[in-house]
DNA sequence: TATCTTAATGAACGTTTGTTCTTAAGATAA
DNA sequence: TTATCTTAAGAACAAACGTTCATTAAGATA
């Protein structure tokens, strides 16, 4: 018999349950029913509950916006400031779209105020990448006289900010928005911002 | 022995613990012990531990925005519209940063997906007062020919956005940030949405 | 005074919790 | 082959869980 990979099974599982009933919630038993062993088999793999959590936060950590999103084809698009500004927006909400990314930022939600989620879970540093990215658009697109000079981070919480209003509420529930709707808030979005800024 | 409000009290014990461990990790003895009464005495006032969530529910659904932060005096204000946006924005902060506001807020974000929470618990619904009434001002003032003919219903939403993150950042959490700096961040926004719909 | 109601106690219940232990079977490496 | 490693099962553990029970004592009502 073949090894499968029990381990990682466990991740998703616990996922699932953690997202569906907190971390409290969730217990050992229900998660290893659900990956399909006993519960004492799963404490050959992990050496307890809490070493579950860190290991699924340590697997969003290690992930990276960047690499999402920010793809080449995308930054050709920068002599066209508006389109690329949808396109960038538009790749974010495919992106927070992902059952991954929808599982994650309500685990994020759920447990930023708890005891084993304080520690490594908060709003701020989850947005933190994204913040410096727009940052650094903005910043170039003043360089460059296309736009008002503005507080490049103000712009980018400016940006940032009804997206991720448009994310709490269609994309991290059961509030099930049709994904061109979310395009369509998203872009009217954009053209706003755009018009406030542009010279 | 008069007989102190000891209902109230539970209520006011159970929510401390849920907006520090979530509904599954408060246990029934820790909110007695914090109350100073036994397990079983809870169950004189409250029949289960969902009655008790539900109690808090109801209490909060009670309360409404609009007589805290529609003043009369506020509403005087009109005539000076960015004046009365910024005092519109600050009575909403002060509203947010208030004690119960931010353990409510926290219970929303943290019980809204779970079996208990999410039959009465979203945030669109939480920020629907909210929105209705932003909508109103707005209407208004595009009636009155003070700023541009935009969708009312998008404007509110860009006048929410920021100032809910802002919330979720700043005024939920341990992120302790300064009352007059949020102030600071809020009136910033709330010139940006001016200068871009003023006529 | 006698009765009723309220609010508390402490013990007990059956269940579930996270975790540990021993044991065994298949995979791997010598 | 033998020896070792990995992964699983199943029983067991003490602790904690939500809840119920009989009982008690103190105000309220009559």
């Amino acid at each position: 018999m073949k090894y499968p990979n029990t381990k990682k099974l466990i991740l998703e599982k616990a996922l699932d349950y953690f997202t569906q009933k907190g971390y409290s919630g969730a217990s050992i038993r229900q998660i290893a029913r659900a990956v399909g062993i006993r519960e004492s088999a799963i404490y050959n793999h992990y050496k307890s509950k809490e070493e579950i959590f860190n290991a699924i936060l340590a697997e969003f950590k290690s992930r990276t916006i960047s690499k999402n999103i920010l793809s080449d084809d995308l930054l050709e698009e920068l002599d066209n400031p508006e389109k690329f500004l949808k396109d960038f927006a538009k790749k974010l909400v495919d992106h927070w779209n992902t059952e991954d990314e929808k599982k994650f930022i309500r685990l994020l939600l759920m447990e930023q105020f708890t005891k084993i989620g304080s520690k490594e879970l908060s709003t701020t540093e989850y947005l933190t990448e994204l913040r410096s990215i727009c940052k650094l658009i903005f910043s170039e697109m003043i360089k460059n006289g296309i736009i008002k000079k503005l507080d490049p981070n103000f712009l980018a919480d400016e940006f940032t900010a009804y997206l991720f209003l448009l994310r709490t509420e269609y994309m991290s529930g059961s509030n099930n928005t049709a994904a061109p709707r979310i395009y369509e808030l998203s872009n009217r979005h954009i053209e706003f911002i755009w018009n406030s800024i542009k010279i």
